[in-house]
DNA sequence: TTAAATTCCTGTAAGC
DNA sequence: TGCTTACAGGAATTTA
């Protein structure tokens, strides 16, 4: 499922791609997939709009948008990126968001196509509908609630090992279960927060809050590490994964321990464990991870 | 404030 | 073979 490495795959292969390309239309097949504004206010503020950059937050994807009257000004003419109108798109589990021909076949759980000014199609796939369309400015988003108030990046060179201490150290929940947590720390979801664990030792049933300083930031170094790792990989397939070409990443062959519950453990050989926390199957070594 | 439980949703795989 | 059932999980929402 999409986190942050693929997240960061998806919008790193379409940037050059979408970036100075418009909207020419947008049909919704399954509107209830836009959470806000209302569908058909969302389909009339899209169109025409050009796509001006393309980013990353969390496990967010932000496209940002410009109205034709302010073409030629620059993006930043309506005051900064944050006021800048976001088309946002969440991929949930089982999001997918391509860039196809318009001969592609439309594929069964379609539920949004932007029709591109080069001809091309953006298409929002997402078979479980776990996953979200939303457009407003950052802020806008931010104060109505529509969008979370997210961690900091764990892979931004400033996310420093005392600020992940510092987040963890108040938490009397499983270092597992903070690790998911958006609010926390961005962009970790149930792969890479296994990952990462198994490559700190560390138990993930662990209380948070119990982490030395010495344990935080060889946790932070393993994080990075997991991550990085998966984005030069093009992230993980593990269940329907697919990058914007339709794709399946390489990460999925090298996972350490995630979806390996009983197969040994490549340290020590003994058979990883599997029990549930924070209503997610966690899988880990008994024996390296203290 | 924090954390756990519940809910949403469908494809897949296991079990009979 | 065909049916039923359990399971997968990100995050909003609800409950404690």
């Amino acid at each position: 499922m999409p986190e942050l490495p693929e997240v960061e795959t998806i919008v790193a292969d379409l940037r050059p791609h979408l970036v100075g390309r418009t909207i020419v239309r947008c049909e919704l097949n399954f509107p209830t997939i836009v959470r806000h504004p209302e569908p058909e206010e969302f389909v009339d503020a899209v169109v025409g709009m050009r796509i001006d950059s393309m980013g990353r937050r969390g496990k967010y994807i932000l496209i940002s948008l410009t109205p034709p009257h302010l073409w030629g000004g620059g993006g930043e003419a309506a005051g900064g990126a944050a006021n800048n109108l976001q088309l946002v798109v969440h991929l949930g589990m089982t999001g997918q968001l391509r860039l196809v021909d318009p001969v592609a076949p439309l594929a069964n759980h379609t539920h949004a196509v932007f029709f591109l000014d080069d001809g091309r199609q953006l298409r929002y796939r997402d078979p479980r509908r776990f996953g979200r369309l939303l457009l407003g400015t950052e802020q806008a988003l931010l104060s109505s609630k529509k969008m979370p108030r997210l961690g900091p990046e764990p892979i931004d060179p400033e996310f420093a090992p005392d600020e992940l201490y510092r987040r963890l150290r108040t938490r009397r929940a499983a270092i597992k279960a903070v690790l998911l947590d958006q609010g926390a720390i961005a962009g970790v979801g149930n792969i890479y927060a296994d990952e990462s664990l198994h490559k700190a030792r560390l138990r993930p049933d662990r209380i948070a809050g119990s982490l030395s300083k010495k344990s935080a930031r060889r946790l932070h170094e393993s994080l990075r590490e997991s991550l990085t790792l998966a984005i030069a990989n093009r992230g993980s397939s593990v269940d329907t994964y697919r990058d914007a070409w339709g794709e399946i990443g390489g990460q999925q062959e090298k996972l350490l321990v995630y979806g390996r519950a009983g197969e040994p453990c490549f340290t020590c050989g003994r058979p990883l464990s599997a029990i549930r926390i924070a209503g997610r199957t966690t899988v880990f070594c008994r024996r390296c991870q203290r």
